[in-house]
DNA sequence: AGCGGCCTCCCCCGCGCGGGGGAGCGGGTC
DNA sequence: GACCCGCTCCCCCGCGCGGGGGAGGCCGCT
């Protein structure tokens, strides 16, 4: 019985490169994509995968956040390996606290990744932490600029109301629509822009576009 | 006779993801794959690609200083075709002004991919997604939605004008980036929202990225 | 019972935005 | 030459937008 995996990540650049290593191993077969957090719950109810790639920066629901949630409410949870770049240095320790099995970095050799998922299937644990010090060390000293969506835990509400901008609808519109003051529109509004690093309305309708959260017909 | 490819990006799990999507194409070849710049000139000498798909962050050579090298050494050099993560403009326009000859987000879409490959190999030149989508528009099975825009006619300026509201920019921010008076972009969007038929630029925001004028993801 | 998160609504305030006009200039067409 | 069009820049003006605060009610967790 081969190793069952789930693959998450936004970029399907990233999900067709674990693909075609994983597939290639006649132990493992992939069984699944997704392309944000928020996707990952269902998946994994309906596929039980052993292993759960999970990338860290992601739209709508971060890994940390899906990790979370995964382990929270499904009974017999998965295995979840974090795929990581060695940007996400910092949050690497929080999604081991919250409940992470190991992680690895997408610079990894192919060998390697295969090897981390056997592992954890395996039920070992992958804690290296000093690698990752190290490669964030080495890269490190570049740009600061930051990840707009990873930190983006929308509440459904705000949820809601970004659907409604990236729309066309002012929030005079959108408080109609939503049955509430225009008031608390502009909270929402305010949150959305606050979490996804959004200057104004137009860049978070950019930002629901790139990440796929609303998608053109 | 097959268009063929060298890859080089210093993840390989990109390297991977790019050899899935590259190959399952029959037009296609990849011949070969490096991880840093330094490593390039010698695999083109020895590989003559017809493209190369370059990352813009790698260790010891940048895609930017590796794309100098090439087109500085190699007598018929290939097409260079910047692949990268972020749409970071200073990082663009120096690729570009290196001698690239287009470049292509992380975040596309395999098809996306396969095309910017196929075009930047027959000499076509991609600045932009947008520019790609275009093409794709144009040439491909055209679609009803990109009637909007199409009916819209606008003029080169008012084109340039509406991506850059796509990618968030503010009156003011454009002006600087086009090098002309905010008076000057006021009265292009004022164009482009009237043509559009959108109330304000979230509206023909979302205008550009329905009608395919903008590719997400 | 306390605490924190979410949703709701309110204030003031600055400013970017968009509409309404107008105008000069180069290039192309007729 | 007359004409249109695209690009450029300018004026005034109203208003939607977004930031800065604050506040009360509800719920779930501890």
């Amino acid at each position: 019985m081969p190793v069952t995996v789930l693959l998450v990540d936004d970029e399907p650049l990233v999900r067709a490169g674990l693909r075609a290593v994983l597939a290639a191993q006649p132990d493992i077969e992939v069984v699944g994509e997704a392309a944000d957090g928020a996707a990952v719950i269902p998946l994994v109810r309906s596929l039980r995968p052993d292993v759960v790639a999970m990338d860290i920066r992601m739209p709508l629901l971060d890994g940390i956040e899906a990790t979370r949630a995964v382990l929270r409410t499904v009974a017999e949870p998965p295995k979840i390996l974090v795929v990581t770049t060695f940007e996400d240095d910092e949050y690497v320790y929080e999604a081991l606290r919250a409940g992470a099995d190991g992680f690895l970095l997408k610079r990894s050799r192919p060998e390697e990744i295969v090897h981390a998922v056997r592992l954890v299937a395996a039920g070992e644990s992958l804690l290296f932490p000093a690698s990752v010090r190290q490669l964030a060390a080495r890269y490190g000293a570049g740009r600061a600029d930051a990840e707009p969506l990873a930190k983006a835990r929308l509440t459904e509400r705000e949820a809601e109301v970004l659907r409604l901008m990236a729309r066309g609808l002012t929030n005079a519109e959108i408080a109609a629509a939503l049955v509430v003051g225009a008031e608390t529109v502009k909270s929402h509004v305010s949150a959305v822009l606050a979490k996804l690093g959004a200057r104004d309305r137009t860049q978070a309708v950019i930002a629901a576009y790139e990440s796929g959260f609303v998608a053109p017909r």
